[in-house]
DNA sequence: CCAGACACCGTAAACGTTTACAGAAGCGTC
DNA sequence: GACGCTTCTGTAAACGTTTACGGTGTCTGG
């Protein structure tokens, strides 16, 4: 790890200023012997730049962060897949944030914005507080929130609308002649388990259905949480006929405790879930599931920042992005095999060596 | 966007030098009197410490890379998980590098380190070529690479064993009283194809079990291609009575084979996946796969950065991690309930705000 | 009352670039 | 040969920190 050469250790091997060495690195109209003989120096000393000095001279990092909860969860994977080549071929390296469900954590990471290791920032928050407005409000660089953010906030927004999400579940199953459609949500004081709720209840009402509390089970967003609920939905009401799940691990455990107790799926009980992530597809019978457009909210999000980092100076834009509903075996049965290349993964296997 | 306050601004404000303002920043002895008055500047100007300009005098960015083929892949994701809260604990960022297949990519991500915008990094490369080496050889900053590595390569090396955890599934298998077990394959030429290729012919052997090849089928590392190769081995030996299969996403496919086939699972066809990635956990019956360890590949690798970066010459270490089988129904049949809290993922409901 | 010790502080250099500015060299024109 | 013009190059300042060094002021002890 010997000190590596810099700007001037090539001028004084190419016998001339440090401003000439800077120029023909940078492509600026220069002599030609000067240009070959600082390449030539260049070469032989196995020159790189220096990123850090680089980056202080002309405030530009070409780093941007992607903060959100969870590196594990699904969805922010899906976002993190389509960010990532977008920044990459726009130049920008990219920057990891997983905040645990802290909020303080995220406060921070905006907070952090100020030290300018990065141009700009990608956030999905957990919820939006007031640090979380004030911080937005004053940050030193372009943010895009991924998720609903007030009106008024400066920044660029890009939503999902899982209100429309779960209207288009409810909509299938009514088509397919169900009736008496349960709903398994998450945690009320959740920006998402709210949103599906109120969807829930809209859509009933847009059908002509009873709003029934009895068909209502609230748990948490995890597969056994998901199976402790519906195990209890079950108890209550026997004669549900659809479960709309907040979530996919939600319905995977629907799909546990249903084939516990017999029931079969979809003949006697549908089930959708919610986020349409590799597992709905994976599973069996596999899930319908409403995608709610992670991989483009992601896309969406990048090409925003990368729009504010150009200098464009517009108003805050919001875009909402629509959701999708995948169709596959637990509401319409039939074996349709999933589809080829469905999934995003590559799923290829990874190196390992076969060491030891 | 307007520019931020530096040192100088607060150091006029407070009525001192800059290097005052330093050293009470950075909490050096200082008296009281200067301390407040420079803390009160600060907090009225909202400074936020340059971490470009700190980097460049120090010669430290705190920020470490992480690059591996493909952030969708599972098994990287696993890594990741782990190796994010092991940095971040340290005060260190992560930067990732997603090169695609591409070897040219990773090459050029090692070179970049020479630019010294990272303190160090953790590669997965997908092959070692001899541009590695060299590039490994010379390298500017330390590497921790996860994969094998020739001897006397100076970086160190975190290691899976595939061969035995191909050996621990057989053993599994033949304990159950399979004695025609088929091997699914991923291409040959490929790391882990080949690994996994000699431990099935090693198991058998040891295990006095003849090699066949008509129950050998080569594919690739995806589900629809695991769904090809299962079915041409099924018309093959339609009696094969376990399948071992390379990784997750093949097992999947041989499911989805084996249930339109009418084979039960396992009590006709015992299926093992490779990985222990979410998936296994969650399709049906659930799958018994042998994990190769990338969460703890992952974390160790992190460990040794660390340990490097904090001044520790030592000779390059190796560490290999050892596989683990984890039994699920594919094998064992019986609905052994998934255990709570198996999945490493929170899964929780991403936040959208139900907008629009 | 002075020497010396000590605590604190300011000046300036350094980290490795980019870039404004002005000087030098070459060349054509009058 | 003076002049202007063009083309290239070097000097130096700047980006925002950290830090070596020396200076100032205060205090202690003789």
């Amino acid at each position: 790890m010997a000190q590596g050469p810099t700007i001037t250790t090539i001028a004084k091997r190419a016998g001339v200023s440090i401003a000439s060495v800077s120029r023909v690195l940078n492509g600026l109209p220069t002599r030609q012997d000067t240009v070959s003989r600082v390449m030539a120096a260049a070469e032989e000393l196995g020159y790189v730049r220096n990123a850090v000095a680089r980056s202080l001279k002309s405030r530009r990092t070409h780093q941007v962060a992607f903060a959100m909860a969870d590196v594990g969860n699904p969805a922010y994977l899906s976002m993190l897949r389509e960010i990532q080549p977008v920044l990459k071929d726009a130049g920008y390296r990219l920057v990891l944030h997983s905040t645990g469900a802290v909020v303080a954590d995220e406060i921070d990471v905006l907070h952090s914005l100020g030290e300018r290791y990065v141009d700009g920032m990608i956030m999905v928050p957990l919820r939006v507080t007031e640090a979380h407005l004030e911080m937005l409000a004053t940050a030193r660089a372009p943010v895009v929130v991924i998720g609903s953010v007030p009106e008024g906030t400066p920044v660029d927004n890009v939503r999902a609308d899982s209100r429309t999400g779960v209207r288009l579940a409810i909509d299938h199953l009514h088509a397919l002649g169900r009736r008496r459609i349960g709903l398994v949500n998450g945690p009320l004081d959740t920006v998402p388990g709210a949103a599906r709720g109120a969807g829930y209840r809209e859509a009933l009402g847009a059908l002509g259905l009873p709003y029934d509390d009895e068909l209502v089970e609230i748990g948490d967003f995890y597969r056994d949480e998901g199976r402790r609920a519906v195990a209890t939905l079950l108890a209550r009401r026997p004669d549900v006929d659809a479960l709309m799940c907040a979530n996919d691990l939600i319905a995977l455990g629907a799909l546990d405790v249903l084939r516990a107790a017999g029931r079969r799926v979809p003949e006697d009980v549908a089930v959708v879930g919610m986020d349409d992530t590799d597992l709905a597809a994976a599973s069996w019978p596999s899930l319908t599931s409403v995608s709610l457009g992670s991989a483009e909210r992601g896309r969406t999000a990048a090409e925003l920042l990368l729009d504010r980092l150009q200098e464009s100076e517009h108003a805050p834009r919001v875009v909402t992005v629509p959701p999708r509903l995948t169709v596959r075996a637990s509401t319409t049965g039939g074996e349709a095999p999933p589809r080829v290349g469905e999934s995003g993964t590559t799923g290829s296997g990874e190196p390992d060596g076969g060491g030891g």
